[in-house]
DNA sequence: GTGGTCTAGACCACA
DNA sequence: GTGGTCTAGACCACG
């Protein structure tokens, strides 16, 4: 698994947002059992506090569930899974018509130049 | 003028990019005359050489063109502005696409997503 | 090593021009390690800036490649080497043959005295 | 007439150096009148006396003769004119050679390229 | 006034 | 130690 931490903001943050990315995007499928926190901060190379105070995060989201004695698993409530995957995907489009927007294209254009490129490549 | 400079890439980089973004989008436009270093670098706050580094690398990039005693203009040709401009909307797309996938979105889903978006609010 | 800086004109470009000359003569061979910044700048008597400025536009040229914390070396890519050396023949020559031509010589004329010198001294 | 004159050495060397050329290259013909000091100096736009000195040492090199009552005219010893000619085109030689030496080009060479370049432009 | 150059000295990341 | 960046302040040529 590939980790990408830089300095400049709070680790933990950097890992809820990765592990969520594996978890909404079906890397780890719903229902499954995540490595447990020793592992998984061994792996990312952090504090296994740093890595706790992440799952805990992710758990508040109710992406992931902690069962008292058999680890965690990621939710199988696929709505919520949805729900998050598409406000992520909603961030990612308006931060894509905001900087189209500051070159000058107007939204449509930002949609029809995407359409042209995928054309283009099909 | 907005000037959003963080501390961690080079400065200059940064006064690059944004005033590159003014140039193509035709906020500063073509033919017309810039304010000069020294202003610019008190607007920004930085200093005068640092902003003498961002636009000299322009001056390479194309997009100014110094006149020794009368200050820089923005450049005329709108061939150079255009291709710059397509340069970093393409940078967008892929940056877009690229997060849409890591998501577990295809092309297609993630400009079908936009449309749906667009149309919502039209 | 031998440095000439004259204050007619940026240090900084007479130093790219003299660095380039041991460059492409193979006075600096292709892959060897250059000297650090603060080296060359104590031996040529100019600030480590004014040097840095130099060498970064040598990079920028192709002929040296810098590493991060490892120092310079000049370019493996011995066929930049040549072109930068042709180039500058090319100025030579063009050169020479112009001051001929004030002098009233034609171009023939200006090849065969030095053949006839060549020749006197073979 | 041209005179370009740069702050960077004596005025009347450059005169001296730039009407020899005149002189050697038969734009201002064997035997012929020159224009007056006062003219020249007008036209070159520096003080007589400076012009007078440069004349001067041209005289001394025996280039041009002063006729006590009718002005200065060119020698029409053709003899000292192709003299003063081979010896500035074997400076040019030199120079050239010396500069190709630099580039690692023999002297050879040097000559080689130049025909090169002569037959390609033939 | 304009842009351009140079110096001096500081700090940083990297290994 | 390496290269890279930034600041501060000075000087220059040009018009």
């Amino acid at each position: 698994m590939q980790w990408n931490l830089t300095g400049d903001r709070p680790i933990y943050l950097q890992l809820c947002e990765q592990i969520t990315l594996r978890l909404v995007s079906g890397a780890w499928p719903p229902g499954g059992r995540l490595p447990s926190v020793r592992e998984l901060a061994v792996d990312a190379g952090v504090n296994p506090n740093t890595m706790q105070r992440a799952l805990a995060q992710l758990e508040s989201d109710g992406l992931v569930v902690t069962n008292r004695t058999a680890g965690r698993t990621v939710t199988e409530d696929e709505g919520v899974l949805a729900h998050v995957r598409h406000e992520l995907a909603n961030e990612k489009m308006e931060e894509y018509l905001e900087g189209m927007a500051t070159l000058g294209y107007t939204a449509a254009e930002a949609i029809a130049l995407l359409q042209g490129k995928e054309t283009q490549h099909g």
